[in-house]
DNA sequence: TCGGATATTTCGAAGGATCGGAATATCCGC
DNA sequence: GCGGATATTCCGATCCTTCGAAATATCCGA
């Protein structure tokens, strides 16, 4: 019946899900590879994407780093030419990390045939549909940074 | 107008699913620490989930370790319970890795809330909606599989 | 059954990541 | 301006991961 159906539906789901999740991993792993990075480094750049005002203690902080190994992702990634070192005016001390963009165009064409391709799956669809996707997307998002705190947090007890 | 509307809509879509990338990269990342896991690590247990008769060599073929790299991973994983290691009866070179699920509980109690809110999400939408959802997470999926394969062929060119 | 091929493991070495603590530079309140 | 606090970096040490090459076990064809 319906709720057959439906529990199935929900099961294909969640399985679905927990692939896309592996998936990126191994995306990431490879890109990662390309660019003679580690996944830490993966992280902090993407840190550095949702932070712009990033600075090298808020990255130990967030990835629970000592303040060292964070100095030494740093020089990996400043020789790698991804980020800049930038004393912060306003407080001297301070590091802010900044994006150099110089692979941009290197990590455009990497994935030039998958932007593509998930364009083309977009198209398919109307605004309305992609409306709720963009909804689903960022409440399961929620979840997810939530769970990730969570967990973090346990794994410091 | 609404074409402004679409190309919006798309770029927030593509944003958010970078966004969710690399949200998966920390909860993956969060997990892998609790349990004494690196990436490499949860890599093969990935595969594993999607080949259940997997072998040392396979894993190695995939990942793009040596194989004596992939002994000391599977020596890691198996201390720490996550596999076993058995002798295909058919070809007794061979080593066939096989999940042992002992850490099933713990995972699970690791994603109970998670796995509750996701739920809840779910419970927000019809059977049709769910089902456009699995849809496009599959196609996104087909994709990102290609996108891995193409850049991982890059990496060893 | 012998010998080359294949699957995995062992061994020794090399490189990398991370840590704690000392050192340096800067800030801020008194 | 001094002294304690803060942000980052430097240093030395350790642990972990990975590799290549050699060793081991097994398979398969002649």
């Amino acid at each position: 019946m319906s709720s057959e159906n439906r529990s199935e539906l929900v099961d294909q789901l969640m399985s679905a899900m927990r692939n896309q999740a592996g998936r990126g991993l191994m995306l990431h792993g490879a890109v990662a590879e390309r660019f003679g990075l580690n996944f830490t480094d993966l992280k902090c750049l993407d840190l550095l994407r949702s932070e712009p005002e990033l600075t090298a203690g808020r990255i130990a902080a967030a990835t629970g780093l000592s303040t060292s190994a964070v100095t030494t992702v740093l020089d990996r990634l400043e020789r790698r030419g991804f980020v800049e070192r930038r004393r912060a005016p306003e407080d001297r001390r301070k590091v802010v990390v900044v994006p150099t963009g110089r692979h941009d165009a290197e990590m455009q064409e990497l994935f030039a045939e998958f932007g593509d391709e998930v364009m083309a799956i977009l198209r398919d669809y109307d605004d309305e549909r992609l409306g709720f996707l963009l909804e689903v997307i960022n409440r399961l998002d929620g979840a997810a940074r939530e769970a990730t705190a969570r967990i973090t947090a346990g794994n410091r007890a």
